[in-house]
DNA sequence: ACCTGAACACCGTTCAAGT
DNA sequence: ACCTGAACACCGTTCAAGT
């Protein structure tokens, strides 16, 4: 796991193969396969240990703040390794992997007093919209760093959203959308 | 592209390789190379092809109700070919591909009277969901087809979420989203 | 303009056999 | 328990050469 971590966040996931990391651990392709049933879960363990990075877990007192930090302490581990959204996003896809990054998301947003099926379908909404969007992000790094980067023209900051802004924007809309919901429900009462 | 698509449909994207394509078009796979310069390009081509469906473009008096009709049309699109979610969703990732589908969502969003910015961000947002909800659905599609699908136990109808409500209870989510802030908007004057 | 033939530098995976 | 050696059945891509 080690080297496998070591091998994609130094080349990336096209280069993080099978025989490549036999080689690094000295060892020959086929030892892989006694520890391993395939490589798609070598894959899913990488991604359990890639979102598992604990968040600091401060438990604010606003459920929408909680929302927030939850999925941008996911959004941090995603982007810890190089290509880390793509390798969770497949292995989760897969229906392989941990459910810890939609539960983590999930429990936040209980803390809003919704019933179990809003909140799991909000969490999913949720955990798909990260996962679109550091894949995005990290995908517009690598371009940006081997090609040429428009740079912002003129003397004006052209550009006042960054990732991060934009990413921030999303989960407001989703947060926003939960609100709504539960204030039309006051209304009507 | 007409092979393609039907490599695509009828075995999946991990069977549609250059090689496969070629022989399929009684050609050596050399021969793809002078219309293509690599498979990226050739898959690039293809999402544009599943993408750019033209949906019945009712002109509905509500943005909400566009924006509702406009996703339901992306994701049909996607639906339309086995995995269609997952070469559009990597074309897009690598920056090729039209925009159409973003600009599809953003004009309809357009039509609650946001600035440009909040448009274009909110499609993007909106954009991903729709990708990665599509992914996910096509995914257990296949598990369900080829593996041990958990029939609905006892006498009781398990789950009254399908897809497609999913699908919905996702975009309402970043449509109410919307409406909360404008609604805030005239709050505050 | 469009394609063939042959090669290069790889893949994931299996399996008998070794220690 | 853990690994080697050798093979199987593939990949994407390049490029001189043909018609």
């Amino acid at each position: 796991m080690r080297a496998a971590l070591h091998i994609l966040d130094e080349h990336g996931l096209p280069d993080l193969t099978m025989r490549r990391l036999a080689s690094a651990l000295g060892v020959q392709p086929s030892a892989l396969y006694w520890h391993f049933p395939n490589k798609q879960s070598m894959l899913a363990e990488l991604s359990d240990r890639i979102v598992s990075r604990r968040s600091p877990d401060r438990t604010d007192e606003e459920w929408t703040a909680r929302v927030a930090t939850e999925a941008a302490a996911l959004r941090d581990a995603l982007l810890t390794y190089r290509d880390g959204a793509e390798v969770v996003s497949s292995t989760l896809a897969m229906g392989l992997g941990s459910t810890v990054a939609h539960d983590r998301l999930a429990s936040a947003i209980a803390g809003g007093d919704f019933d179990d099926s809003t909140v799991d379908q909000a969490a999913t909404a949720m955990l798909h919209f990260v996962l679109g969007h550091v894949f995005h992000e990290q995908q517009r790094m690598q371009y940006d760093s081997l090609g040429a980067r428009p740079e912002p023209a003129d003397g004006i900051e052209a550009d006042a959203s960054t990732p991060t802004t934009e990413f921030s924007f999303g989960i407001d809309l989703l947060v926003n959308g939960l609100l709504f919901s539960s204030q039309q429900a006051i209304d009507r009462s």
